[in-house]
DNA sequence: CTGAAAGCGCTTACAG
DNA sequence: CTGAAAGCGCTTACAG
């Protein structure tokens, strides 16, 4: 491990008989004009003393982290995962280390307090409560949500994909469209909606209703069973969210519908799961990825403070499995 | 988002009319001998600006990061998400942020300098090349996880957690017992197989086999379909992993083996995806959660070089499902 | 009870 | 081409 006192500047300095500026210098690589026979000392020195620059004094003295973070409020939905996988590419690219934490265990303001220190150039907002954004020093950015008073953001194109979703299911010849919604505080499942009605209305005699959802497995199979069993007349099914679309593969096979035969369900989002489930369910990939990237890249290249309100859009593209089919 | 130029302890101590170091100790709520008067305009002008603690120079002049790293392969497995929040919840009771990256993007050997520089504590290692392991500075752990001359680890009780998986099957009346394995290099699927062999040695009249697997489902779909078809007589099988159980699920379906009325599945790990296969999959839970909060209280009390090699073994039980059901 | 000083490990003008 | 100085924002003995 050798956690033995660590080696410094000051170190290799000495070892190299010449001062310590002038050793950050050839080790930074910068400008600095040396004899080829110094810097062939110093750089000899430092890999044999095994030299490590300390990022912490380096941040101290630059005001720069290298370093980004992201909140996510949790690990285990498959969608952070992927915009994880965005962000931490587009960090490298800027040689900065990506930090990504839910600060499950903390108390909210608190954990805001210890992110906001100087330890990040930049966070990435993904989850989390929107009030304590406000007194955020740290430039921030909200990334998959829009948030009233808040000018800093990037999203998704989610009408645009819950048009495709309802596209596909009017050409297989799908009339009766149910969306399932998301809760109530979801700006994505308000603007899913928006996509999805337009859609809908752009086709005569198509008919949309809004089932009750909450962007879970159980929310979806509820509102479906529950809108079957009442009697509503449903062929297609625009699920807001993954999970909502594997309840409500449940819920319709709760009361006897079988998919795709009788009714055909789309969900928004796309992962590995929906290869598990049975139907395998066809979706609507969205560019998380990019939009996780997006997000640094903005970071990065705006003022602190200036107001961005950014679409990803691409690619967004329909994910054809074995949910959807031909209306009976 | 009043990024404009940092609020320093020499700000308040200039607005308190003080010195900087009587405003840090008493901010730190030290030890501080103090006149209430004295102390109540420290405290109100510190708020009145705003003020905030810069972990980076209190990290410098300290040496201590009040950060752990985390470090895992990605971020799509349901297992590690698991592991984050537990080890969250540890660094938080530790007044410590965890912060979780897979190095996405990264050359590996920049990326460990990145992490190797002050930024944490201590890393906990649950992916990643264990070469670059040796030269780091800060104090590791390995999470889930042992490596040859590596001695600083935790991991599960795999044995432990294959053996009740054996005794579920060989309750059932199954004495036919397949193991699906993992990687060549995971020493958890060597574990794992370790503890299902002597679980069915110790059955008289039962038998066991192990499957080629890579802890993918699709490995574990090809495995057993191709065992079927090659004639293996197997009526139990138990997964090494969740995504391995899944695929034997569907493996059985191509051969036309009905789960669970001819044969019977258990995965070790239980994560919600159990929940949404067909039939619902019988699982072994395995403490992850209680893992990662293991190693964040070990890296917070062993001596950087102290080695360490625990098992967390429990709670370890079996999550019965729809999967699993007696000899036909 | 409070202040002045030193120093954590760097980097960046500024001299020479 | 190289060195000496200042300073990033803190904390911690040490004085008084």
């Amino acid at each position: 491990m050798g956690a033995t006192s660590r080696v410094t500047l000051a170190d290799v300095a000495r070892a190299a008989g010449v001062d310590v500026s002038l050793v950050s210098r050839v080790l930074r690589g910068h400008d600095v004009k040396v004899l080829d026979e110094t810097r062939q000392r110093i750089v000899d020195q430092a890999r044999e003393l095994g030299y490590r620059p300390n990022a912490i004094a380096r941040s101290l003295r630059s005001s720069k982290a290298g370093a980004f973070g992201l909140v996510i409020p949790n690990f285990s939905n498959p969608v952070y995962a992927q915009i994880i996988a965005g962000a931490e590419s587009a960090a490298a690219r800027n040689g900065s280390v990506m930090m990504t934490t839910s600060g499950e265990g903390w108390d909210r303001a608190e954990w805001y307090a210890a992110l906001d220190s100087g330890r990040v150039d930049g966070l990435l907002v993904a989850g989390g409560s929107p009030v304590e954004l406000r007194n955020l020093r740290v430039p921030y950015l909200l990334v998959n949500r829009s948030e009233p008073g808040i000018d800093r953001f990037v999203v998704l194109d989610d009408e645009k994909a819950a048009g495709e979703a309802v596209r596909h299911l009017l050409e297989l010849g799908h009339r009766d469209l149910a969306f399932v919604g998301g809760p109530e505080d979801a700006d994505t499942a308000r603007r899913r909606w928006a996509g999805f009605e337009a859609a809908v209305a752009a086709q005569p005699g198509a008919t949309a209703v809004q089932l009750p959802g909450d962007y879970t497995a159980a929310g979806g199979r509820a509102a479906v069973a529950d809108a079957v069993r009442r009697g509503l007349r449903v062929t297609g099914v625009v699920a807001g969210n993954l999970p909502s679309g594997i309840g409500v593969l449940e819920g319709l096979r709760d009361v006897g519908v079988p998919v795709p035969h009788e009714a055909s369900v789309v969900a928004i989002h796309d992962a590995e799961i929906a290869e598990y489930v049975l139907p395998r369910l066809t979706t609507v990939r969205m560019p998380l990825r990019e939009l996780g990237a997006r997000g640094i890249e903005l970071l990065t290249t705006l003022a602190p403070d200036e107001p961005v309100a950014e679409v990803v859009a691409d690619p967004i593209g329909l994910v054809l499995r074995d949910s959807t089919g031909p209306v009976a």
